[in-house]
DNA sequence: ATCCTGACAGTATC
DNA sequence: GGATACTGTCAGGA
């Protein structure tokens, strides 16, 4: 389908009758996720993923505004990570929710989920209905300015149900995302000349990152000196029951 | 100045 | 049970 212009977005919500301030942060999500997407696929060898803009510039702030006020983020042993032989901080805030009794593995421990807080399942909600998909987890990661970042890895852990996308939604400074062929990362007998992809994943956006993409390519958040802000990104996931 | 690549251990998993 | 995967930081080069 044709893609939207971008100023589309933010000028069709205000265009009806005018909505009272009071709207509730669920009714707006509800309704966005109603609205026709405009979708962008990109592909590679055994990469598809599809990005649309989600949420319009105010509706994307209201959001991020209600997850500052209400996700608390990992301390203390959950905000770290042993990597070649040494504990650092992670460089970024995280957390996790999901339903009764799912946790995951990171870093070789098991996190447990917290139960959803009420935006987050409003949120939820919308990106079921966008991504056409049921998800029973979510991770939030925070980067607190343009030297937060996530290293090159893939999300194909067992309890992922491989058939389920994982759905990414991004609100505040927009970053690149950039992913890279397994075999572009080889050691150099073997190793591909394959280019990475890089998407800017912007405020309010969600991409949609479908199988067989996290088999076959790593991802990740590099820094960025020259993007300051701060950036929420939740990837919803469905995770398989134990 | 900024970004990208390779080297760096130890534990866990298949 | 030998091979592979996983994580972040730092130094060096483009």
């Amino acid at each position: 389908m044709p893609p939207k212009k971008r100023k589309a977005d933010g000028e069709v919500a205000v265009a009806g009758a005018a909505r009272p301030p009071s709207t509730s942060l669920l009714a707006a999500l509800s309704e966005a996720a109603a609205r026709p997407l405009s979708w962008r696929k990109v592909s590679a060898d055994g990469l598809d993923v599809d990005y649309c803009r989600l949420l319009d510039g105010a509706l994307a702030d209201r959001t991020l505004a209600a997850l500052e006020e209400d996700v608390d983020y990992f301390t203390g042993d959950l905000a770290q990570v042993f990597v070649f032989g040494k504990w650092h901080d992670i460089p970024r805030q995280q957390c996790s929710f999901g339903d009764a009794g799912l946790s995951y593995k990171f870093s070789g421990r098991t996190v447990p989920a917290r139960p959803w807080p009420q935006s987050l399942l409003a949120l939820r909600a919308a990106v079921e209905r966008a991504a056409g998909t049921d998800f029973n987890f979510v991770l939030v990661n925070r980067y607190r300015s343009g030297a937060d970042h996530m290293g090159e890895h893939q999300d194909a852990e067992k309890e992922l149900d491989p058939a389920a996308p994982i759905a990414s939604l991004s609100l505040g400074q927009a970053r690149d995302f950039v992913f890279k062929h397994r075999d572009a990362r080889r050691p150099r007998p073997h190793k591909r000349d394959i280019p990475p992809v890089k998407i800017l994943l912007e405020h309010g956006s969600l991409l949609l990152m479908n199988h067989p993409t996290n088999q076959v390519w790593y991802h990740s958040l590099p820094a960025r000196r020259s993007c300051p802000g701060v950036r929420v990104n939740l990837t919803f996931r469905r995770m398989l029951r134990a």
